[in-house]
DNA sequence: GCGATCAGTT
DNA sequence: CACAACTGATCGC
């Protein structure tokens, strides 16, 4: 739950998901989604009132999101004072005092967030620096190293401020399975009794909230069934989600609400009321979309829970776990980061002191003194231990500014050019700073970054370099075109697909293999209570099933459910991802420099040369807009893992350059801390491999 | 009567 | 397991 005030202390003037209070005197109106939690005071009276005097008040929000709030008639009173923006289309916008005329420019442009559909995170651009405002968000590892906007050149942009969905920031949701695992874990389950007979059928016990709509589709599509939900006018204008969808009772899918829905299916009735087909009564299972997590040394990763003779959990997450938040956080490495959620059972204060540390200020380029005999553990027991994910945890100090070369997707990266749209009433006119980003540069690789970043097995890149690099970069002229020619449809989409189709696991499942002693044998898991039966998203090759009496003998052993995230691997749960969707790349028009200069606000190497000048000269470095072509290929394979290290577009072979002296010394710095002994031996054993 | 808030439920 | 939202009680305008 959002406890965000509504204001970011860079920008004041504006107001993001909260609409009462203080925010009543905004200048402008931000919508990241559309959940009542991030709507307080959105058709107050008090705001109306505003409204009806201020008329240069505006609320912006992704078109996904103006669709659905304009759905409902008691946010329809907003209907001319909404203006929506597309996704990754820095725009401009005026914030005007009406009192005073005073005028402050800003850029902002919307991000996809995963939460649910039209929720984007915002960036805003502008005399106070470059903050991040996430909104709600569920991005896996990695996600924000291929968001371009993220970038100016082959860098992440300068951010003060990230204001941070933190409702999984606590180290016992250190991990969530994937999406796909999620989804996967669904489809099985759903696949096992609905295709058992046509009276066999599920019932989704969803909250009231945007959200599941991926899901709903995605079995719409892997059954060709629509599925059973009480309204579906919010979505006339968004066919992708619409055509799974129907208010025809017949279906074997259900996500249909009622206040009684619990009480209904003990008696075998659905929410909307059926209890049979033909005369024939039903045979209904209840999945109830739960989040379930698993911390940092546990092996147990189910994505279905039985939890009675009919019932059961899977897994889902409309946030992002702790390790997701710490990848995202560490990635964008702002000066500071403020949580908008204080998650139960924690305090403002432990959420900052994890943040603290993935942030720029902590990031101490002096190195400091730790005696060796101190180090917590040798990397070589951890890499016997049975983890197959790498921990950042190990090293009690933060890494120095990571000089990261997240190369987004395309290959469009030089220079940084989209279009830029102007939102405003009264003025094109285009902001006047320039301190400039300057020409993006390659910058080479010190090969000490090699191990610095380096946490995990890259398991896949030799297979992945086989992908021809055309296989990348530009989308498909079709693509383009859908993009184009769907411009007044809301894209749904956009939230929830990702650019690459491998399963994303592949890194972790890879290390428990080879490394913890190959348990690769199926097994059973069960709660300790006994009651719980699972679908497991850890093990291989062991083929779904359900008792053939759903109701009956669910206790015994046999009835296990078992599912695993690799039976995706060799299946066919790819639909999330298999319509091959890229994000959306603008036109490579030639921009104005004052235009960049605009995107790149604050986002100087000047500014940035006095935290990393002393790990290496970034901005010297001019070897051309050429991306090596081993990175290229590196960057496919890190583009399909969610989950998995976002550290490896860095060839595993380092580019055969002597380090420099800086480089050197930062090396032998390390060497007296013990880090890089530890970081050594992990690379050479990788390279082992 | 409406809305805000809180506690409890799912 | 938490989330997001609903329900109902209470209070104030």
């Amino acid at each position: 739950m959002s406890s965000f005030q509504g204001q970011m202390a860079e920008y004041p003037t504006i107001s993001i998901d909260r609409f009462d209070r203080e925010n009543l005197r905004a200048r402008a109106y931000f919508l990241s989604h559309c959940h009542k939690d991030h709507m307080k005071g959105l058709r107050a009276p008090a705001l109306k009132r505003r409204l009806e005097c201020s008329l240069k008040v505006y609320l912006y929000c992704s078109p996904v999101t103006k669709e659905l709030l304009l759905t409902s008639p008691k946010y329809r009173f907003w209907e001319k004072r909404i203006i929506s923006i597309e996704i990754e289309t820095p725009t401009q916008i005026s914030l005007v005092d009406e009192a005073s005329g005073e005028k402050e420019e800003i850029v902002v442009t919307l991000l996809p967030a995963g939460h649910c559909p039209g929720s984007v995170m915002f960036l805003f651009q502008g005399e106070n620096g470059t903050v991040l405002y996430t909104g709600d968000f569920r991005l896996a590892k990695g996600e924000a190293a291929r968001m371009e906007l993220l970038h100016c050149g082959d860098r992440v942009k300068d951010i003060q401020s990230v204001y941070l969905d933190t409702t999984f920031c606590d180290p016992k949701f250190y991990q969530i399975p994937s999406r796909e695992e999620c989804l996967s874990g669904i489809l099985e389950l759903v696949r096992s009794w609905i295709t058992r007979s046509p009276y066999h059928v599920v019932w989704l016990n969803c909250k009231a909230a945007y959200g599941y709509e991926y899901l709903f589709t995605n079995l719409g599509e892997e059954f060709g069934l629509q599925v059973h939900v009480d309204k579906l006018d919010m979505f006339r204008n968004m066919p992708d989600i619409l055509h799974h969808l129907t208010t025809d009772r017949s279906t074997q899918i259900h996500a249909c609400r009622h206040p009684k829905a619990e009480e209904y299916f003990q008696w075998n009735k659905l929410p909307c009321g059926i209890t049979s087909k033909n005369r024939i009564p039903l045979r209904t299972i209840s999945i109830k979309p739960s989040t379930m997590w698993f911390g940092e040394r546990t092996r147990k990763t189910n994505v279905i829970v039985r939890t009675g003779e009919s019932s059961y959990r899977a897994c889902f997450s409309f946030h992002s776990s702790y390790s997701e938040i710490k990848d995202f956080l560490s990635y964008i490495c702002p000066v500071n980061a403020y949580p908008n959620v204080i998650p139960m059972g924690t305090t403002v204060d432990k959420v900052i002191e994890i943040l603290k540390p993935l942030c720029r200020s902590s990031q101490s380029t002096e190195p400091k003194y730790k005696p060796l005999g101190k180090l917590k553990r040798a990397r070589t027991i951890h890499l016997d231990s049975d983890e197959g994910e790498e921990e950042d945890d190990l090293f009690d100090d933060p890494l120095p500014v990571p000089l990261r070369h997240k190369v987004p997707n395309q290959q469009t990266l030089y220079p940084e050019v989209f279009p830029m749209t102007t939102v405003s009433q009264d003025q094109p006119e285009k902001l006047r700073q320039s301190t400039g980003c300057i020409e993006a540069k390659s910058i080479k690789t010190p090969l000490w970054a090699n191990f610095i970043d380096c946490e995990e097995s890259n398991s896949e890149s030799e297979e992945e370099l086989q992908i021809p690099a055309s296989s990348q970069g530009d989308p498909s002229p079709l693509t383009h075109h859908q993009q184009k020619a769907n411009v007044e449809v809301p894209q749904w989409e956009v939230f929830f697909k990702r650019n690459g189709d491998i399963p994303d696991d592949s890194l972790e499942n890879f290390c428990s293999s080879t490394e913890a002693g190959g348990s690769q044998s199926p097994k059973l898991f069960n709660d300790s209570d006994g009651e719980s039966t699972h679908i497991s998203s850890q093990n291989s090759s062991q083929s779904t099933h359900i008792s053939e009496q759903g109701s009956q003998g669910w206790d015994s052993q046999s009835d296990t459910v078992l599912l695993s995230s690799q039976e995706r691997n060799s299946g066919d749960i790819t639909s999330l991802n298999k319509d091959g969707y890229r994000p959306r790349i603008k036109e490579n028009l030639p921009a104005s420099q004052m235009e960049q200069n605009v995107l790149c606000l604050k986002d100087t190497y000047s500014e940035d040369v006095n935290v990393v000048s002393s790990v290496g000269e970034p901005t010297t470095v001019s070897s051309g807009k050429h991306i090596p072509q081993e990175r290229r290929l590196l960057t496919i394979s890190n583009n399909a893992d969610s989950q998995s290290s976002s550290d490896f577009e860095i060839p595993s072979t380092p580019e055969a350059e002597l380090p420099k002296q800086e480089h050197l010394q930062y090396l032998y710095e390390k060497l007296a801390t013990g880090e890089s002994i530890v970081l050594a031996k992990r690379k050479s054993s990788l390279l082992d491999t």
